[in-house]
DNA sequence: AAACCCTCCAACCGCGTCGTA
DNA sequence: TTACGACGCGGTTGGAGGGTT
């Protein structure tokens, strides 16, 4: 387990390289190969440590490492290796002849990682991300404080009206995203390094907890309301779909339809409504027909499908079932990295909700927030 | 013009693994 | 089997350069 002793340790130089330092190595290796790395500065008059030596040389001076922009080609692959291969950098760049496993890390640090989180997918396991759902209990905390707030500066009967709903809205979500915990949950061995998997049981007692805090009129007014059986029903169907169903139709949720859009449109001024006409005909489709993301084999494939869109924006495909679902669709572009903006839609129509402006573009609420 | 901010990437650091005595 | 040296990998840093205010 011996470890290298750090460069410094003998007054070596640090820092980027020189020509001449550079011209030294290249010469050296071209005419006596690299042999021991840790003797070779010394052979070549360098005052750098092995290891400085061996980076420059791997990372920048080899004859055949290829330089410039990555080609979408490699753009690509490296999406696709990365989706199975996780972050082996140099396992990835053993595909990529010619690129660095550093050249590559660092490409994909700067670019893809970006380009995957604006489109709204999880950079770690290219499936959508949860993580709305996740800062759902903040946000509903939020529209209950400013209820809180407004008790001393009351509003007209209509605003208080449409907090409230939004926060049943909130609610909703939640609801769904807890009972996609639960279905995870008992599907986690699938679903690797997710991260969005909490206790079932106490999962399941919020949701039942916040499903009796859903006054009965919200539940008939989206046109449903759920019986225990049916209930328990759902959360076995959506468990055993998730059991058997593609990674990323588990972050689907497989619930009715919100809310009329038309509907929601009159009722609440301020939730703001974005028709997505599926640009993504093609998408669509092809993530129909590739429901095999657990299989690797045919993962592979299906990145490329999905990634050989760019940029256009990607839905996650509906699941195969005759209910309707919501699903969270990519943010706007231009979405900082990071951000909690995103949105829910449901196919048949495909309705984006967009939570930002629901519950953040208040000022009141803002304030809060700050 | 200057200050500030952001992005990019070469290089460093620390740890794990491998080979060998 | 164990200890040690060397190498390779992945995460992180820091500075250069470009853009913005």
């Amino acid at each position: 387990m011996g470890r290298s002793p750090c460069c410094d340790e003998n007054g070596l130089k640090k820092g980027p390289w020189t020509t001449e330092e550079d011209k030294k190595l290249v010469d050296f290796i071209q005419a006596h190969g690299h042999g021991s790395w840790r003797a070779l500065p010394k052979l070549a008059g360098l005052n750098r440590c092995g290891k400085s030596c061996r980076l420059r040389w791997t990372n920048y001076l080899k004859p055949d490492i290829k330089r410039g922009k990555f080609s979408p080609d490699e753009e690509q692959t490296i999406l696709n290796l990365h989706s199975f291969l996780g972050n082996k950098w140099s396992a990835i760049a053993s595909h990529l002849p010619g690129r660095t496993d550093n050249e590559i890390k660092n490409f994909w640090n700067t670019h893809l990682k970006k380009k995957l989180i604006q489109m709204g997918f999880d950079p770690m396991t290219h499936q959508p991300r949860t993580d709305l759902f996740a800062t759902l209990p903040q946000l509903m905390a939020l529209v209950q404080l400013k209820d809180l707030l407004l008790i001393d500066h009351p509003l007209d009967h209509q605003t208080t009206r449409l907090q409230a709903e939004a926060l049943q809205l909130a609610k909703l979500q939640y609801v769904q995203y807890l009972l996609q915990s639960s279905s995870s949950t008992s599907s986690s061995s699938s679903n690797h390094q997710n991260g969005v998997v909490s206790s079932t049981a106490s999962a399941d007692i919020e949701l039942i907890n916040l499903l009796n805090s859903l006054p009965n009129q919200q539940l008939l007014h989206h046109h449903h309301q759920f019986n225990n059986s049916e209930f328990s029903n759902m959360i076995t169907s959506s468990t055993s779909m998730a059991a058997t169903q593609p990674l990323h139709h588990h972050n689907h949720i497989l619930l009715p339809p919100l809310c009329d859009p038309q509907e929601e449109e009159e009722q609440v001024p301020f939730l703001t409504q974005t028709t997505t006409t599926t640009t993504t005909a093609t998408n669509g489709n092809d993530c129909n027909n590739n429901n095999d993301i657990n299989n690797n084999n045919t993962n592979h494939n299906n990145n490329n499908e999905m990634m050989n869109s760019w940029p256009v924006e990607v839905l996650p495909s509906p699941p195969p079932s005759s209910l309707p679902q919501t699903s969270i669709s990519n943010p706007t572009a231009g979405g900082g990295e990071g951000t909690s903006s995103s949105s829910s839609s449901y196919a048949g129509g495909v309705t984006s909700y967009n939570w930002t402006e629901l519950f953040l573009d208040e000022p009141i609420l803002s304030e809060i927030s700050l």
